[in-house]
DNA sequence: GAGGTTCGTCGAAGCGCTTCGACGGGTGAA
DNA sequence: TTCACCCGTCGAAGCGCTTCGACGAACCTC
């Protein structure tokens, strides 16, 4: 291992001059500065982790807190996560992985520890019994998603509110009257999960806005769900021809089924989603559809949390809003 | 932060009996012990990232290197990752996430920067540029995947050449003549990734065991690519009745391709898939497959490793033996 | 019961780095 | 020409922990 003080007797100079060299905190000639860069890159220097988080400096590690619970969808997941991960390294982090389980536990380990210096928390409940532990610890962190009170902390997400009445926006303005969200697996929104639930408020509140006839189905992914939820939608909404899709899995299966039942998408049938953009292209029937930005929201949550490193003042709470793309699965009302 | 003083105090004893105490590396009276225990419970203290580095124990800490490059499947590549989190976090590991372009830079920050005491390495190819580094560095690491020139590394996988030779001896034991494998995406068999290659081998010398008449297709992802595939191998393979797929989001896509064609699975054609169990066994028709045992093939890493950072030997190359688990969707050949 | 072992504990040094306080030598002002 | 000041550099202290060497107190053995 190459240390400090080899680079600096390579220098010429003492060890703190070194230091301070590389860190700036105080002035250093030209030329000096040129002699221990020049040695650094010689020795291919670096700073050791068990130092470098002395005083001055973190440890330049953001810890990723993804609970990989039941019903969440594993390529949106992963998009969020390697997109953090991409922003970090921009901002010269790595990135520590945090999965099941370790909701409190690892959160409480990480901080004291001092392994992060920072955190990202992902998966946001109305009610999250992380928040407690994120509003005392000296941890800084950022959620990607706003819990019920989210005073005291910092969060990005989708206005999820916004994509729900955006999507009923849509659709009313086609002239459908009866429509449906078909949601997550219900056990998502039991835990209260924030961003399905703030998705069917703003569902429900604008159906009601323009007094369209609605009504919200949770559902588990899967091919026998997808075909046993459009045979009840149609046995229980005759008059339906809107559907909002808020989960991604099942997006082709219930695409086949209402096919199999012999519904044409968009004749007979408009289908929305709320979905990352790649997975509504790319479905069966290409899919008009609010885009959940995972890869925008992770790189900004990482920008939030470089700033609020840097001890500047960030916003409390940043909601992207959600912008409709039309593709091929909406149409006007059939008659 | 507590620190180890504040044990030291509480307990009526040296900073260095607690330590001591701690890591059992000299006797300390039981009665001594007892009392630091309950101190360290009472004030719930850690020992520090910055020192647990030190001289005796590692950081505690493994990076997991997955390039994240373009033609993986991301739900396959985030089982194993998780499943690596779960057996790391079980052994008091925590986990850092490295992912593309780090394939070199990253392993190198590593291992100079103490921040990681243990690699896993994901998505290997045959003659892969990061092991030069991996030999030469002093960091303990293991691979999944084995590359062509395993010597010197420690590498754990599924037997994909004897996955592939079970594909094929099934499909022949169901008496079919004609066999094609649709392989993973060009891309992959050009960065010569290790198990693609290995599985297209075996796919091989089993058909050229059995007399098969065979040929392989490598096949990027999507619909339109599964339906112009499909279409190509009606036509250039008139006489196929059995077909090995190695490419997990093709699956549903390509079976759709097949029946719009007018071709029943099982009837007209069987279809075999190497892929986790979960995903051939919720594809659109249940296929009989080999499963990649994503999960396992995680722990058995970290396993490897935990034994490597305490010294133990393990052996260089472990390679499962491949399970072939029959579902709907492979039939006799049809008459 | 004197000399030799353990055993359990402590103090101090050291890990690689940052940072505070100090100091020497220019430079500018008077 | 002198004094003050600032710039650039250095030495030393300190971060929280581990670990080496030492030391007193029991405990044996002949």
């Amino acid at each position: 291992m190459v240390k400090i003080t080899d680079v600096a007797r390579r220098a010429g100079v003492s060890p703190s001059t070194v230091s301070y060299a590389l860190s700036g905190k105080r002035p250093i000639s030209d030329e000096t500065r040129r002699r221990v860069q020049a040695a650094v890159r010689e020795l291919g220097y670096r700073t050791h982790v068990r130092t470098r988080s002395g005083d001055g400096a973190g440890s330049r590690v953001l810890a990723l807190a993804v609970p990989m619970r039941s019903g969440v969808h594993v390529p949106v997941v992963t998009q969020f996560a390697v997109s953090v991960v991409t922003a970090a390294r921009a901002h010269g982090h790595d990135v520590l992985l945090l999965t099941r389980g370790e909701g409190e536990e690892g959160i409480g380990r990480i901080a004291e520890t001092g392994l992060a210096d920072a955190l990202v928390v992902m998966d946001v409940q109305l009610q999250d019994p992380r928040l407690a532990l994120l509003r005392s610890s000296p941890l800084p962190s950022v959620l990607i998603g706003v819990p019920a009170e989210p005073d005291g902390l910092t969060c990005v997400d989708l206005d999820f509110g916004a994509a729900g009445e955006l999507c009923v926006e849509h659709l009313a303005r086609l002239g459908h009257r009866t429509v449906a969200l078909v949601g997550s697996p219900p056990e998502v929104y039991v835990r209260r999960t924030a961003f399905a639930r703030r998705l069917v408020r703003g569902f429900t509140t604008a159906a009601d806005r323009h007094r369209l006839a609605s009504a919200v189905y949770p559902c588990e992914a899967g091919r026998d769900a997808a075909r046993s939820l459009a045979e009840r939608l149609l046995r229980e909404q005759p008059a339906l021809t809107g559907v909002v899709v808020h989960n991604e899995p099942l997006l082709d299966p219930l695409i086949d089924a209402f096919e199999e039942l012999g519904l044409r998408i968009p004749e007979d049938l408009s289908l929305t989603a709320v979905c990352p953009a790649p997975v509504a292209a790319s479905a069966r029937v290409p899919l008009t559809s609010v885009t959940v930005p995972a890869a925008e929201l992770g790189t900004r949550a990482v920008h939030l949390l470089v700033r609020k490193l840097s001890g500047a003042p960030v916003p409390g709470v940043t909601l992207l809003p959600p912008r409709l793309t039309e593709r091929a699965s909406t149409g006007p009302r059939p008659v």
